[in-house]
DNA sequence: CTGAAAGCGCTAACAC
DNA sequence: GTGTTAGCGCTTTCAG
């Protein structure tokens, strides 16, 4: 029976005695089949160890898939622009696996913007989206416009919650800032004194759910530290700049500061400027270019990151899953890394 | 032209004026093309932007891979367990991409049973071999024996070098020992004393190296800290439990402890007893079911792991590409993965 | 409810 | 050097 050589459904077929057709009915579970044959099939199925080439199956089926990303557009943003460069990566190998992926950006910040765009998505061109959401009512309409029409939408790195998006990839950020806390704390080496945090706009989910966790440990295990109230940077190292300056100038008790957002050049230069970059303890996210650079500086202690490449191979995945039907596809959630000067990639 | 669908060899063909066989053996490398012929092909494939489809390419070639994993029994090891979980899960999943893997385990620490085991793979049943090897004369020889038949060899996990393996699959690991000095120091709030390290054995290379690079760094950035002699704990708590007690009895002033293998079992049973579970930082690896619980309790402060699933899967795919003779395929690095209790995945 | 047969896009013999 | 052709293993009409 099996000669060396995997078994085929053809192998499959002629054991249940029954044709590839049928065979093939049974392994989609497709209607039709007497349930008597379907176990005799099944059976042959087991006793031959059978398994589909996932290879054949994919050049038969012939189906195509067709997604679009939308991300905010932030030229500035590091972190946004690994997203771009990664989705840009996941397109062209996309190619070679019947999967054309295009990308869009939205003004961001801007939720009229962007559920137009979403609205544009309607047209049936794509199959499913991932979308870097604004967490409004508008977004949320066009989501649940585009779930209407059958268009599967997954949200990356930032969620718009509720909503009828079919599931967020991205970080635990209520985690992740207690990650934050902890290392802060800890590094902070028991020394007295207040805190900084720094968010882009505490209205931006991620942002709010890190400030989240991260004051939820600081209260419970480093009741020596207290918190200043955020300061709302904007992502912007023109405005956390002065921002830090001035935070360092009124707080001269002042041991660390936890940077939620993006604008870090900001807080690095007012550090450095004030002779406070090797004492104060920064604790920041996503390890752009500059943050590498800011922890061999020892500027910043720590970095909290995200993997965007993961997350965009996970959106793919998940929305190729839910092209086929497969409704209770869940993607693996996506890790909270914490890089150090010495364990960088 | 493109009506829609992406182009194929056979619009490629039609378009430079050539037969499918041809675009086939430009597109390949294949020699037997008048150099014209094959810049017109080119020139077509630029065109078109044709994108070679994997599966069908797959499924053409029919080509089956065959590959061994070799690990050490070792079976309290927790780690070593999950190596062989994810082992068996890329065999289950290799089936259906032409892939076959079975996986042997050889007596652990004991170079001649594996340089044995190694050399029953040259029978050509395997096409590649992948092990977590044993840094030793016997081994590295066997491996140039299965080099020179042909049979490609990575390392897992822990290296034998040199040797004719191709590439070693696992984390920098005095990285990883230069991490755990920078958590361990920092964590520790600049208290003065003393730190033990305990590897499992100083001949592991991995233990070893991991060792090299905490030491450097606690004399560079941690003056006020001094290393006591290497503790040899076997990868065995009931040897690592009463080490630790001593050490605790005899280093009044022990502010640190570094476990460089496993046994931490023995670690945490010896800290809660002399009741420093929570004064004295403990940085271990591998984020073991046990290790786990050692972070969430607070004995252990940090862990730094490899994901022996990305080791594995990277494996895989550095052997399948050595299969088809791409000589030069490098393997992603391994992550240095930072644990603490409120990143746990 | 079941089967026969025509591909999917590429590769590899084998001709010319 | 180049072209023809028969598959790879599965999916999918379309008949029965």
């Amino acid at each position: 029976m099996r000669r060396g050589r995997p078994a085929t459904a053809g192998d499959v077929a002629a054991a249940a005695g029954v044709s590839l057709a049928t065979v093939d009915r049974v392994l989609n579970g497709r209607p039709g089949v007497r349930s008597a044959t379907a176990e005799a099939v099944r059976e042959a199925v087991e006793r031959l160890g059978f398994r589909r080439d996932v290879a054949a199956a994919s050049l038969a089926r012939g189906r195509r898939y067709r997604f679009r990303f939308l991300v905010p557009r932030l030229p500035q943003n590091s972190f946004m622009q690994a997203v771009r460069r990664e989705i840009d990566a996941a397109a062209l190998g996309g190619l070679d696996h019947r999967t054309a992926i295009a990308v869009d950006d939205y003004a961001a910040f801007d939720p009229a913007d962007l559920a137009r765009r979403l609205d544009a998505c309607r047209r049936g061109e794509a199959m499913g989206v991932a979308v870097v959401a604004v967490d409004a009512p508008e977004v949320r309409a066009a989501v649940a416009r585009l779930a209407d029409e059958g268009v599967a939408v997954v949200t990356m790195v930032s969620d718009a919650s509720p909503s009828r998006r079919t599931c967020f990839i991205g970080p635990d950020n209520v985690a992740a800032g207690r990650v934050a806390a902890t290392l802060l704390g800890r590094f902070g080496g028991g020394r007295r004194g207040r805190i900084l945090t720094v968010a882009g706009r505490m209205t931006l989910r991620d942002h709010a759910e890190r400030r989240l966790g991260f004051a939820q440990v600081v209260e419970r295990d480093f009741p020596h530290l207290s918190l200043l109230p955020v300061a709302e940077g904007l992502d912007d190292w023109s405005v956390t700049g002065p921002m830090v300056a001035e935070a360092l100038r009124a707080a001269p008790d002042l041991v660390g500061i936890y940077s939620m957002g993006a604008g870090n050049r900001g807080i690095v230069a007012a550090l450095v400027a004030a002779g406070r970059g090797a004492d104060v303890v920064a604790i920041g996210h996503e390890l752009t270019p500059f943050m590498r650079e800011a922890l061999l500086s020892g500027t910043f202690d720590a970095c909290i990151n995200q993997d965007p490449g993961d997350e965009v191979r996970r959106a793919v995945q998940t929305l190729r899953a839910l092209a086929d039907g497969d409704r209770d596809f869940r993607p693996d959630p996506v890790r909270i890394d914490i890089y150090v000067k010495d364990n960088l990639p």
